[in-house]
DNA sequence: ATTGTGGCCTGCCCGC
DNA sequence: TGCGGGCAGGCCACAA
């Protein structure tokens, strides 16, 4: 599902639609439509195609699983917005009607218009479109970044550190707790905790200095090397993660468990 | 304040 | 063969 890898594979796909200048609103569901960061005006249809239509995308910019594109101003607008989208674990970012990504799980393959839940055109005849199924995705207007930590590829060993102290909570939420660290989803959150040797459920202030380093090598070297292969669900206790799945490393049986109300996989003889 | 839980949404898969 | 229950998890509202 969309993680921050495959969030920013739809950031380049959108560097397609810079420079190019909305047209019209041709679909909203309103299931999708959140507040922004003023909360006293709230994203609804109408201020959406006020705010849209008419300007111009100058750029792509993406934190955690939030992207967001900057508008130009247009002539019945004070200043340019920000439109934020996020894809919840079935939405895809389409643009002139093609996507980046077609394999993605839990969402069916079929690549049905039907499912688009927010589409624009711009004046070239052009359309970008979030196409997601389970509508758990949105569109937001200027949408609160500082509610969101330090990006996953960017978070310092220090920021890891801070984020795990004086916390009982396990290690696996905190690390998925998105106003900490944005980006990580479960899948990622499996992987990196697989290959770090670290139980999901351990205590967040349990890890010792040198579980910590080792955490923070495992973030940044899984999301870059996941980052290469193509998707969040591409790393190695992926094929794993079922029931009588054997762990790739040392062949002992996975164990799941609910940690942070995710179904979580791990290794009970490697990880600790 | 922090932390945990339930529910939203819907396509798909399994068992009857 | 059709049907219904369970499942997937990002995110948010809400409760303790």
């Amino acid at each position: 599902m969309p993680e921050l890898i495959e969030v920013e594979i739809y950031r380049r796909t959108a560097t397609r639609t810079l420079g190019r200048c909305i047209e019209a609103l041709e679909q909203v569901d309103a299931f999708g439509l959140r507040s922004g960061s003023d909360r006293s005006n709230p994203t609804t249809a109408e201020g959406l195609a006020d705010a849209l239509v008419g300007s111009t995308v100058l750029a792509a910019r993406r934190v955690g699983k939030l992207l967001m594109l900057d508008l130009s101003n247009h002539a019945s607008a004070a200043k340019g917005v920000v439109l934020g989208l996020r894809f919840g674990m079935t939405g895809r970012l389409v643009v002139d009607g093609k996507t980046e990504i077609n394999e993605l799980l839990y969402t069916s393959d079929r690549d049905d218009a039907e499912w688009d839940r927010f589409r624009v055109r711009f004046a070239d005849g052009g359309t970008m479109a979030v196409r997601d199924p389970r509508r758990l995705g949105g569109v937001e207007l200027d949408p609160d970044v500082g509610r969101l930590g330090p990006d996953a590829t960017m978070v310092t060993r220090s920021q890891l550190r801070a984020v795990l102290a004086d916390s009982g909570v396990a290690v696996k939420a905190r690390i998925m707790d998105q106003g900490r660290i944005a980006g990580i989803g479960n899948l990622l959150a499996d992987e990196i905790l697989w290959r770090a040797g670290i139980a999901p459920m351990a205590a967040a202030r349990s890890l010792s200095a040198n579980r910590v380093t080792r955490l923070y090598v495992s973030i940044v070297s899984t999301v870059a090397e996941l980052t290469d292969r193509g998707g969040s669900h591409l790393g190695d206790v992926m094929e794993a993660r079922h029931p009588g799945g054997l762990c790739p490393r040392d062949g002992a049986a996975m164990r799941t468990t609910q940690v942070g109300g995710r179904t979580s996989w791990w290794c009970p003889k490697h990880q600790r």
